[in-house]
DNA sequence: AAAAACTAACTGAGTGGTCAGTCAGTTTTT
DNA sequence: AAAAACTGACTGACCACTCAGTTAGTTTTT
């Protein structure tokens, strides 16, 4: 038994999909209706406003961000720390792929616009960053415990290595330069950057 | 004898300004003239279409670009390439402060989109982001020829200095965190990164 | 069991407003 | 006087949002 897809999460999953690759602005409500099979009015009215449904698609994108890493934090069966970081790194880049769209979405400047105010818009970002810099605190913390991790500021540390990965996926996503054979330096350079 | 400033000068200004902090399709034509102290008609008369001023706005940023950082590569005195690293970043994110708004354009989506479909659009974000990663570049491979900095593919590695700083330079106009106090934990990553 | 009343979901034509670009005419420069 | 620079009212296209009404399904009444 199939579960039937309702018309409000159809045009969610498309208004996700247009406000990523197509920037909030430059999306039309009348574009996300059609592409969605369904009346302009419907929209309004499962969201009041096209900054409603925006906010809708950014709280379904943080819902998933925290669902896949806190899979990641349970199946904790790496040696060390700093092994950790290395799957860690792996894993965003993996997840980046698999979630284009929505990562896309976290590289456009409107979402931060949004954010100075409208209070949800900033506490749905806030969730966001706090997970993915989370993860890689943790596990550095985890490394320092383990003697397989320099003594060095834990938060500051997940911070740049945060940076780093989140860096490459965007310069990918622009087209300028493809970085997916600056995998292995990206590893190593981590590494160095750790090591005891 | 102060230089006077063009219309077309106004223009450009002006639009630098407000297509960086507002976004391209958020900001009207009508809303530049009326900031430049100049009618609606007069930007069309000295740029065709919309997007004409937005690539002219880019192409002055390039040579702006090009400009600064040959003036550093001139003034090379550091002792060791390793130590020009060091330098690099500082100026990086020196000039990030200084032309704040021109490089808030760089990390907006819009000028990617252009460059898809639009060659001489394309060229300039070329030409900016291998000036960019050049200046790094150049100073790994002198610090491999004096001794300082350790035997890695000396582009890769520059990318990946560079996607480090500049990330942490969008980081920070996006507001949800100061990067301001990792200066000294992106500096001794670097160092950690590249040392013999 | 049939009819009536009620309700949530949905529709699409209509509205007021915005915006890139035009153009006929005016002002300034050479 | 000719050319170049400039003006601002105007146009057609687009867009977010409204609203009066339709449809399909459920509950209540007879």
């Amino acid at each position: 038994m199939e579960k039937k897809i309702t018309r409000k999460e159809a045009i969610l999953l498309v208004a996700t999909q247009l406000f990523s690759i197509q920037g909030y602005r430059t999306t039309s409500m009348g574009e996300i209706a059609k592409a969605a099979g369904v009346a302009d009015g419907t929209i309004f009215y499962h969201f009041k406003t096209k900054e409603e449904l925006f906010l809708a698609v950014l709280e379904h994108f943080k819902e998933e961000i925290i669902s896949e890493f806190s899979i990641i934090e349970e199946n904790d069966t790496y040696k060390s720390g700093l092994e950790k970081i290395e799957a860690l790194l792996s894993f965003y880049i993996y997840l980046a792929n698999r979630l284009e769209d929505r990562f896309l979405l976290l590289h456009r400047h409107f979402p931060y616009t949004l954010a100075e105010d409208n209070p949800a818009c900033w506490n749905h970002l806030e969730e966001i960053y706090n997970t993915l810099i989370g993860v890689f605190e943790q596990a550095i913390l985890q490394g320092q415990a383990d003697g397989s991790i320099d003594e060095l500021p834990a938060r500051k540390m997940a911070m740049i290595i945060f940076t780093l990965v989140d860096g490459m996926v965007r310069l990918n996503t622009y087209n300028i330069y493809h970085t997916g054979p600056l995998y292995n330096e990206l590893i190593t350079s981590c590494h160095r950057m750790l090591k005891k």
